[in-house]
DNA sequence: TACGTTTGACAATGACGCATGTCAATATCA
DNA sequence: TGATATTGACATGCGTCATTGTCAAACGTA
């Protein structure tokens, strides 16, 4: 019956390409997730709130994602890779030590964390109440950032001299460490320099660093009392 | 022009004087709290799911509590100082050594989490994402344990052994690094023994007590030496 | 200019949950 | 035994928010 319409395209609005517009558009909700999501928080943000503040409107959010939880996984990867980008970009150049590459690492972590505090709150705490399917994303994140630590742990010090220790266990320790520093930092408003609270966290990567060489080769379950 | 009852106070219902019958219910509700909200979590937990689970109804809840938040508090709190009696029961006999009293503390704290993993969820992830107030209790509470730890690094290593470090960032990483590993272990499925785990974070602490005594002075951006 | 596309503002729908209210059944006391 | 306190099951009001839908204005193309 009714004529069907050809839908011809267009092939540029406003300059520009349908594409970009669509890709723009995913970026400044993104954005907007940054911001909504990193000071609120995931459970007191609103699509519209979001919408606002990326200056859209709600029928863009749906054509980007599927729904909430799915922007804030989007915003979540976006922070990952960028912070795994510029751990690596530190790391790569920094003298094989312990003690350089712990603080070299937890600069820049530290610095990232002091200047956009909105991270903070998306990496380290609503990432673990959002759904068991961002969890998971979490899981493989933080487990990334273990093993790049693990990595480290395994090539300074060989089998034989790590005291039957777990690396795995170990490492997790050690993110732990630098998690829970930063932020009581940020708690407190980062009144401490940076250098400060590197320092004070680089310490435990450099004792574990002097101390697994000389170990007591105890096992945990050490019925060997080993003296 | 109704004729005011008198009403007359009943002293006891179904054996019990009526202050006990509402302290059964409050102690009820936050069971039922601590089964609701360290299973599905904070923000999925229905008033309604509650006072099902605590066989009350809601009318009881309100009795209790002002609202949800309210009660995750209640539970909160009951938890945070059930852990503080075990863990102060297990450092008083213990021998004034770091990793012996490490251990026995370690021991202590992932056994809690071990035999009872909603207490995690509770304490280590719901808590930030609940509201402000709620916010605060976490921070004098975790502020709390790691003050013992501080306290116990300041009494075993007198001013001028500790190099230029704040015992404060020191202790909160060295409580990270514990709330981390527990979290892997308990992502895991609890399959390495409690000894092992214990072990490995153990080790951070025996690692960073042998090392303070020997560690370089050098500040890390030291103002002053002061000696 | 005329027509279809793209966009932005906003309404409509429906689901959900907190908080309070109603009412009958049961227990206690005079 | 009758009156009132207490309880338990359930209903209701109210607000919020996700998600879809409507419509006119702005824009690009023929």
């Amino acid at each position: 019956m009714a004529t069907k319409t050809t839908r011809r395209k267009i092939s540029r609005f406003r300059g520009i390409a349908a594409e970009e517009r669509q890709a723009q558009r995913r970026s400044m909700l993104i954005d907007a997730g940054l911001e909504i999501f990193g000071t609120v928080g995931f459970h007191a943000a609103t699509v519209r709130a979001i919408c606002t503040h990326a200056k859209l409107t709600e029928r863009y959010f749906y054509e980007s994602f599927e729904n909430r939880e799915a922007l804030f996984a989007a915003v979540y990867e976006h922070l990952v890779s960028h912070l795994r980008d510029a751990l690596v970009a530190a790391l790569l150049p920094a003298p094989r030590d312990v003690g350089t590459m712990a603080r070299a690492g937890l600069t820049t972590l530290f610095g990232a964390m002091r200047d956009d505090p909105r991270y903070m709150r998306i990496l380290f705490v609503d990432v673990f109440t959002v759904s068991d399917e961002v969890d998971r994303l979490s899981r493989r994140a933080t487990g990334g950032f273990a093993q790049l630590v693990q990595t480290l742990v395994e090539t300074m010090y060989p089998q034989d001299r790590r005291a039957g220790l777990d690396p795995r266990l170990v490492a997790h320790g050690l993110v732990g460490a630098a998690m829970n520093t930063v932020m009581y930092w940020a708690y407190g408003g980062y009144k401490e320099p940076l250098e400060t609270v590197v320092h004070n966290c680089a310490v435990l990567f450099e004792a574990l660093g002097a101390y697994l060489p000389q170990a007591p080769v105890a096992k945990p379950r050490s019925k060997v009392g080993k003296s």
